[in-house]
DNA sequence: TAACTGTACTAATTCACATAGTACACCAAA
DNA sequence: TTTGGTGTACTATGTGAATTAGTACAGTTA
C-alpha cells in the first residue's frame, strides 16, 4: 500500500488520494479491481472513516474509481482511470510551467531540468 | 502593488510572499529598494501586521530581501534576489517535474506542455 | 436474516492562520 | 535629547478547515 504522514501539514485524505492515483499509475491497482472498504482502510490507518470516505469520493469525482452502494468501490476502466490520471497530471504539471515562467525561468532552464528528473 | 484574495483558501502571508517575488522577478522591485513597512502595508491591504510580518520574515528566509532594525527592509542586491528566486522556483519545478514524470507522464509529453505555456 | 458495503448526517475536537494588543530595541530627523 | 517611524517578540484570542466520534439508512451478498 502506500504510508500517512500525519505531521506533514497535507491532509489525510488528499494523501490518501494521491497514494491511490500512484498506485493506480504504476498499475499496481487495475480497472475493476476492488478497493478497500471505507470501513477496513480507516481501521488499517488508524483514521477515521468519514476521512476515507471523503478521499473516496474526490477519487470518484476525478474519475479515477467509482462507487456502488452495498457493493464497494472499484477501480475504474484503465483506459478511464488512466485519461483521467494524465489529464490531471498534465493541469497540475502545466500550472507549475506558468508559476516557472513568470518567475523568469526560461524554456531552457525548464527543459533541462526535465532532463536531470524524468531521464528517459 | 498586486492583490490579495481573502477567500481562496491560501495564507495571506504566502500570498504576499508570492507578491513581492513576483514583482522581483519582473524588476518592477529592484536591488537596494526600500520594502513598504510592516505596519503601514498591513494598514494597507486591511490586514493584521503580525501576518505581514511573518511574509517579510519569510521572504528574508530566502534571501529575497533583508530587514535592518530601525531603518526598515530593502529588497537584496540585483544578483542575490535574483538567483535566490531562480533558485527556489527551480527547486520548486523540479519536484512539479518528478510528480507529473511518476503520474505516467512521458518526457515528450512534459515539453509539449512547455512548448504551449511558455512560449518564445 | 446477518454481515458486509457506501452514504449522509450532526456534534465535538484539533490545529494552523489570522487578529488584537502590547512592549522593546534601533535609527533618523527635529 | 526628544520624537516618530522602523523591525521584532511575545501572549491571548478568534476563526475556519480538517479530523474525529457517533449514529443512521440503503443496498448487496451469503
Amino acid at each position: 500500500m502506500f504510508q500517512l504522514d500525519l505531521k506533514s501539514g497535507v491532509p489525510i485524505s488528499d494523501q490518501i488520494v494521491n497514494g491511490f492515483i500512484k498506485l493506480t499509475a504504476l498499475g499496481i491497482l487495475s480497472g475493476g479491481e476492488k478497493m478497500p472498504s471505507v470501513r477496513s482502510l480507516a481501521s488499517q490507518f488508524s483514521v477515521n472513516p468519514n476521512t476515507v470516505q471523503k478521499a473516496y469520493t474526490l477519487l470518484e469525482q476525478n474519475g479515477i474509481i467509482y462507487s456502488v452502494k452495498g457493493k464497494g468501490s472499484f477501480v475504474s476502466d484503465d483506459e478511464h482511470s488512466h485519461k483521467a490520471i494524465i489529464d490531471g497530471a498534465t493541469k497540475e504539471f502545466c500550472r507549475a510551467v506558468r508559476t516557472a515562467h513568470q518567475l523568469g525561468l526560461t524554456k531552457d532552464d525548464l527543459i533541462k531540468c526535465i532532463e536531470r528528473e524524468a531521464d528517459v
